[in-house]
RNA sequence: GGGAGCGUUCCCGAGUGGCCAAAGGGGGCAGACUGUAAAUCUGUUGUCGACGACUUCGGUGGUUCGAAUCCACCCGCUCCCA
């Protein structure tokens, strides 16, 4: 394969990629480029376990922090301004050491994917939405159906948001998605990625670390940062959306206690990290390092480099 | 001390004679995922040698062809009066 090598850390939340990515970066002088749907925005860093300048320890990070809180992103979007990182790293000569989270984000950014054509959320989708507010989802059914038969299969009925997108792409370019998805499925990738899974072994004991480092956000100062984020976008901002923020907003509003709004944000943060596991466990190209117990990160990063010897990624 | 009520499957909570292994929700587990993805959607969730069988609805005993549902007593909890 002729394409750019990089290499891809990935695994659910709390279990140490921004650590060990950084810890190669420094070790095969490689750069980071956060893949994460949250950490692109600034004033999130508590809630996101977005990593401080000391942890960087002098590894240039990319896509961290970057955006406007009150911005919407989106994952074309995303894929798009990381690649322009990756290729900028590439021309540098370093590697590239993806770190995050964000298994879809990843993906397109490996595959060099680009989304359907057309734009998103603009005025055909406002027209979906109306109709579907007007007169139920059985008409769109029906017109999925009629034009792209291969999506209505496939999307189960319950599936607004996926139904709604592929009648956008239909209506916006008289193409349906599933084409346009198979087509790109077939693409070979545009890098040849290396996949370092981090993951514990029992799920218990990430279930202890999820709850250890939300009582650790909380300590230093979630709250806060959450007024200030809440203060600073708009009620609808995407970056409302990630976990720590939306369960602690009723809780700072008095709707709800505090102690109430913790423990929402440990289940949300177990659900995610469940989710991520399941896109995951897809791939078969990961090699996992599982923690046992604890995290032991100069034991991870001497595993992860016999993979990296072993692989030649040099 | 007197009175009213409650105890259901991991949790909350329906069910008041057969259609009940027991609604619904939560949680768990599993899956999906191509422009909001830390989002969204789906399946499954008593046990087993499983188109059937077995155990379960606080406990024990009873009524009945048949009980989570009716009766008696017991245990536990809640509330009210005093």
């Amino acid at each position: 394969m002729g394409q750019p090598k990089i290499l891809c850390v990935v695994g659910p939340t709390a279990c140490g990629k921004t650590t060990l990515g950084i810890l190669l970066a420094k070790k095969f002088s490689g750069e980071v480029v956060g893949v994460d749907s949250m950490q692109i925005y600034r004033g999130m860093a508590i809630g996101t376990a977005a990593p401080s300048e000391a942890e960087m320890d002098g590894v240039p990070h990319h896509m961290v922090g970057v955006a406007d809180p009150g911005e919407q992103w989106s994952a074309a979007r995303f894929v798009q301004a990381a690649d322009d990182c990756i290729q900028d790293i590439l021309k540098r000569n370093k590697l590239p050491v993806l770190a995050g989270g964000t298994g879809l984000y990843l993906d397109a950014i490996v595959a060099g994917r680009a989304f359907a054509p057309g734009s998103s959320g603009g005025a055909v989708r406002r027209a979906l939405e109306r109709e579907l507010e007007e007169r139920g989802m059985e008409p769109l059914l029906e017109e999925l159906a009629r034009v792209d038969p291969e999506s209505a299969g496939r999307l189960h009925p319950a599936d607004v948001k996926r139904i709604l997108r592929a009648l956008e792409v239909y209506r916006e370019t008289g193409q349906t998605i599933s084409r346009h998805n198979r087509v790109s499925r077939e693409m070979p990738g545009k890098y040849d990625p290396l996949y370092i899974g981090l993951a514990f072994r029992d799920r218990e004991d990430m279930r202890t670390l999820i709850d250890r480092r939300v009582d650790a956000m909380m300590a230093a100062g979630l709250p806060e940062e959450v007024r200030a984020l809440a203060a600073a976008a708009p009620g609808d901002a995407t970056a409302l959306q990630a976990i720590g923020y939306k369960e602690l907003l009723p809780a700072l509003e008095g709707r709800t206690s505090l102690e109430a709004a913790v423990e929402e944000i440990k289940l949300r943060s177990r659900q995610y990290a469940k989710r991520q596991l399941t896109w995951l466990r897809r791939n078969p190209a990961i090699h996992w390092i599982y923690w046992e117990k604890e995290r032991n990160f100069a034991w991870a990063l001497q595993i992860a480099t016999e993979i990296i010897t072993a692989q030649g990624l040099q």
